[in-house]
RNA sequence: GUGGGUAUGGCGCAGUUGGCUAGCGCGCCAGAUUGUGGCUCUGGAGGCCGUGGGUUCGAGUCCCACUAUCCACC
């Protein structure tokens, strides 16, 4: 159930109701690829950064510990010990991700585990049944995602068989919903957008995918090395072609000046390793630009990472502890770091959903772009 | 004290029969990273090759002395 309570411009501040609960959007799901945020992060943790939806990987759960154990656990709501909505990736950007390991067919794709090499068959049936496995809120369909600068040719091909690929999901998806020991019978199905940086083929399959009425739909294949400005474009063109009263998902995006771009035009759900990743790496977010908190000049900062930020990190730790930490490896700096970049992400879907919610995005928008791109403070 | 070994950037080491701007790993400094293989990648700084003499057109490489350090023996 998606309902729109407010626009502003292209720009939407929605509800969308599960079975696990309702998620307020414009929304961050925070990535917890093998049903774990990285960073030693806990579902615990995720409730007190304010995390509505939490994002999990089918291939990588199928590879271990496998679907089938968490199915006989239960599902993965109650394997990781998390209430609220979860979506699951469909394994097809491991497709592009794992390009060496793979070789794509009509069936599907085969590839080779990336953590001990054995063959892994996937097409949108077993993806679909990994899911259902899984008992996620939302599957994603299985589909291809094709590098930016790959030539249009082989694009529109692409695109052809994801969307075979797609009636395919559909079907399999209503089968295992209908089945009686499924783990969850109201599992939704979001379709996928591609087309690379071309328009008329993004358009073309945009309009295709819409016909087939799925409770959501996304726009895969972005963020992949073209342009910033490329991509924002690519959004201009194609989210008007996508069913306006269904959630709207951004895959894989992105910085904090992606997200505000992508709200501006439309966007709903994002998804990103930035906070997790680049956190565990010591790049922290915030409203005054980038920390990076290795560098050296942080030795002696006593500090928090983020003066007046609310995090738990911040109400208690310096720089040059978690600096500190970082140098000698202590996990501990991992998570301390990860915290404070998703209550950042978290925090910045807070605000944008207010001024929504007032009608001042337009200028939110670009009082937060000046902060996130200023240069780090001294 | 005697015999033997070793001395090359912060640490650990390569440096072929003496030959052009002395390399490597780690560390350090800086930067990448967009549906995550706790990675990976890209740049950069830093060395009068223990000290002093000698041989040679040319010495980190050969010779002598000294110093430091390690091992064995007394």
């Amino acid at each position: 159930m998606y309902k729109i309570l407010k626009t502003e411009g292209r720009a939407k501040r929605c509800e969308f109701t599960t079975v696990h609960g309702t998620v307020q959007t414009p929304v961050f799901m925070n990535v917890g690829t093998a049903a774990a945020i990285k960073g030693a992060v806990s579902s615990v943790d995720l409730k007190d950064l304010g995390c509505q939806i939490e994002l999990s990987n089918t291939y990588h759960l199928h590879v271990r510990p496998g679907d089938e154990v968490i199915k006989k656990l239960g599902g993965i709501h109650r394997f990781m010990a998390w209430d609220r909505p979860i979506l699951t990736d469909s394994g097809g950007f491991q497709v592009f991700s794992l390009a060496s390991l793979r070789k794509i067919k009509e069936e599907g794709v085969y590839f080779n585990s990336h953590v001990d090499g054995r063959k892994i068959f996937m097409g949108p049936e077993q993806s679909m049944q990994i899911q259902s496995n899984l008992g996620s809120t939302v599957a994603m369909a299985f589909d291809e995602c094709p590098p930016s600068l790959a030539e249009k040719q082989y694009v529109k091909e692409s695109v052809d068989r994801t969307t075979r690929w797609l009636v395919r999901c559909k079907a399999e998806m209503e089968r295992l919903c209908a089945l009686e020991d499924t783990v969850n019978p109201d599992q939704m199905l979001f379709g996928i957008n591609q087309g690379a940086v071309y328009p008329d083929i993004r358009i073309e399959h945009a309009k295709r995918i819409s016909d087939l009425d799925l409770p959501g739909y996304s726009i895969g294949g972005l963020a992949v090395g073209e342009p910033n400005e490329v991509m924002y474009s690519i959004l201009d063109e194609v989210v008007p072609y996508l069913p306006q009263n269904k959630p709207t998902y951004l895959m894989g995006v992105g910085t904090p000046r992606d997200i505000l771009e992508g709200v501006y035009r439309g966007v709903d759900f994002f998804d990103c390793v930035y906070p997790s990743r680049n956190g565990r790496h010591g790049h922290l977010y915030t409203d005054k630009g980038t920390v990076r908190l290795l560098n050296a000049k942080y030795e002696l900062d006593d500090r928090p990472i983020e003066e007046g930020c609310g995090c738990s990190t911040c109400r208690t730790y310096s720089r040059a502890y978690i600096r500190h930490l970082l140098k000698a490896k202590e996990m501990l700096g991992m998570r301390l770091c990860v915290i404070h970049n998703l209550y950042y992400y978290n925090n910045m879907m807070r605000e944008i959903r207010d001024a929504l919610d007032e009608g001042r995005f337009a200028s939110y928008m670009k009082s937060k772009l000046e902060k996130v791109s200023a240069d780090n403070e001294k």
